[in-house]
DNA sequence: GCCGTTTTCGGCCCGACTGTTTTCAGTCG
């Protein structure tokens, strides 16, 4: 798992050699740390077989770079730049608006390097004097400040729910553990995580230890006892261990895995029961109750057992008393999934590709939904392509067993709630997605107004990522989402959750309001490669935190019941 | 800094939108 660490480093490259005013050199980077990125083997065993170069957008200079990276776990070029401007790039790209070059702008003019800097100058109304910038840039800047603060140091559970998983495999391979969990927040699939919470049991503690201390993906260790161990691991994520005695070890996997908030009210819940709930269990009069698995301490308590996803103390408590938790949607109920790309716009392989691998994933269907002509980066097809890819599709269709392939696009809501397709050539696909890439600094009314426009074209079946927020990078789009969730209520348009790691929109929150409106909801993974399709885990884990039902997923249902919702 | 079924040099997905501009620069996807 270094991979994603060179990745970072060459990305951060990118990142100052655009302050620098660099134009190709960035790109060039950031072309080498996506492919470093999805590289689906170790970039170490690449670089042991001395084959770095022959990898898309990586020469002799980025070559030699990554080889220094995993040699010496940093890189001299980087920090040279690091210390020519010591600025705090990260942060500060993450506040809205704000790029490379009015970053370097506010370094030059004000010695901006950080987001108290930034913060400061805006209060004085020293940047609203700064050329080309404006009193609505300042105000705008001082409104996303918070929320670039509030989302550093976390990470997205799409990044290191696999890393968490890895750890688990790995002790689970060890002969002397017998149990092992992964607990706090990413048990709860919350959609980030601060750190890797492990738990096992085990009679050879010191063992387990040893070995978790001194694992490959250890950076450093930060404390390392009998009991618990703490180190940081390459990905740049801390990572604890619990060692706990067998018979406890699920109140204690109670306990570790919260929420914080859920914590506190089951523990009144037991006092109230004239009981004592800690982390090592339900206790009676100073004697502990012979209860060793999650859903028996519920029981006692006289509630339903909660799953993990629901733990946030948003209501599920008193519904557990009530015996009126949803039945979740399950992990592997979906048959399909309805949004993804291919090489006619953005995506990576072949639609035959995309079908097989969808097909061995499991799906029954699939829709292929490419971008349209006013994405020009993205690839965006014209009327003429549509329906030349329309033709593949009927072909592949006959050749490929196994899988349906959906007609689908993804076109894009114009700022005037215009799509950028002519209806006749939608009304001959099978599924229609419409979603928001441009103009999303517009007011809410007219934001809200030209989803609402989309929805209420007859041809439009789905609402793509419906609120645009991009996890740590920016807000949700400002809109009156629950008008929205009306409208789609009343026109029959789905909304949906995309599983990408960084958007989970509609957020979990959001599907709760959503479903309790009435709408119902569809799971797209938005993949651009075959290797995205995994992420429909992350949408479903999101569907589940708001308490969604298989009921209330459209693409829970077999394709000929799919088919009669959007016709 | 990478890349090359017309290139080993000269290109590098490009248009919408906004705010600051009176013709454009920066940001975003």
């Amino acid at each position: 798992m270094k991979n994603q660490k060179v990745a970072k480093i060459l990305n951060e490259i990118a990142n100052f050699l655009e302050i620098k005013g660099d134009k190709y050199r960035p790109r060039a980077y950031r072309y080498a740390a996506r492919t470093v990125e999805s590289l689906s083997r170790d970039i170490k065993d690449i670089k042991k077989q001395d084959k770095l170069e022959e990898l898309p957008g990586i020469g002799k200079n980025i070559a030699q770079k990554i080889e220094e990276i995993i040699d010496t776990g940093s890189l001299r070029y980087l920090e040279d730049m690091k210390k020519e401007l010591s600025i705090e790039l990260k942060s500060l790209l993450a506040v809205e608006g704000i790029g490379p070059k009015t970053i370097k702008l506010l370094y030059d003019e004000l010695g901006v390097k950080n987001l108290d800097d930034l913060e400061r100058m805006a209060k004085r109304h020293r940047i609203r004097r700064l050329k080309g910038m404006g009193e609505k840039t300042e105000k705008r800047i001082l409104e996303s400040i918070e929320f670039a603060r509030k989302n550093s140091g976390r990470n997205l559970l799409g990044y290191t729910l696999p890393i968490a998983e890895n750890l688990k495999n790995e002790l689970m391979l060890l002969k002397v553990v017998d149990r092992v969990e992964i607990a706090g927040s990413i048990r709860r699939r919350k959609e980030t995580v601060g750190d890797i919470d492990i738990l096992v049991t085990t009679n050879k503690a010191q063992e387990v230890m040893n070995f978790f201390t001194s694992m490959e993906n250890v950076e450093n260790v930060i404390s390392k006892g009998k009991t618990k161990s703490s180190v940081i691991l390459k990905d740049n994520i801390e990572s604890d261990l619990r060692v706990v005695d067998n018979k406890l070890f699920e109140a204690t996997l109670l306990y570790f895995t919260g929420s914080k908030e859920t914590n506190i009210e089951m523990r009144k819940i037991a006092i109230k029961k004239g009981l004592k709930l800690n982390d090592y269990g339900l206790f009676k009069g100073g004697k502990r109750l012979n209860l060793n698995t999650e859903k028996e301490i519920f029981q006692r308590l006289g509630m339903e057992f909660i799953e993990p996803e629901l733990r946030e103390n948003r209501g599920e408590i008193e519904a557990a008393m009530e015996g009126k938790l949803p039945e979740l949607i399950g992990y592997d109920d979906l048959r399909g999934d309805l949004q993804m790309h291919s090489q006619w716009s953005d995506g990576y392989y072949s639609i035959e590709e995309m079908a097989i691998a969808a097909r061995d994933w499991g799906h029954d269907y699939i829709a292929i939904t490419d971008h349209t002509g006013l994405l020009q980066i993205a690839g965006g097809m014209s009327e003429e392509e549509i329906m030349a890819q329309t033709k593949e599709i009927e072909q592949l269709n006959d050749k490929i067993d196994g899988i349906k392939i959906l007609k689908g696009i993804e076109a894009n809501i114009k700022s005037n709630g215009e799509l950028d397709v002519e209806d006749g050539i939608l009304k001959d696909l099978d599924v229609v997605m419409a979603s928001i890439h441009s103009g999303f600094r517009q007011d809410k009314e007219k934001l809200t107004n030209r989803i609402i426009s989309a929805m209420e074209n007859e041809n439009v079946n789905i609402i793509a990522h419906p609120t645009g927020r991009k996890i740590q990078e920016r807000r949700a789009y400002d809109l009156d989402l629950q008008k929205i969730f009306e409208v789609s209520r009343e026109t029959n348009t789905f909304l949906e959750i995309n599983s990408y790691p960084n958007r989970l929109d509609l957020s979990d929150i959001n599907v709760k309001r959503a479903i309790e409106t009435g709408c119902k909801l569809v799971i797209n993974t938005d993949s651009h490669k075959k290797e995205h399709l995994k992420y429909i885990k992350l949408g479903i884990a999101t569907a589940r935190r708001g308490w969604a039902k298989k009921g209330d997923i459209i693409n829970t249902l077999p394709l000929r019941r799919l088919n009669k919702l959007f016709n």
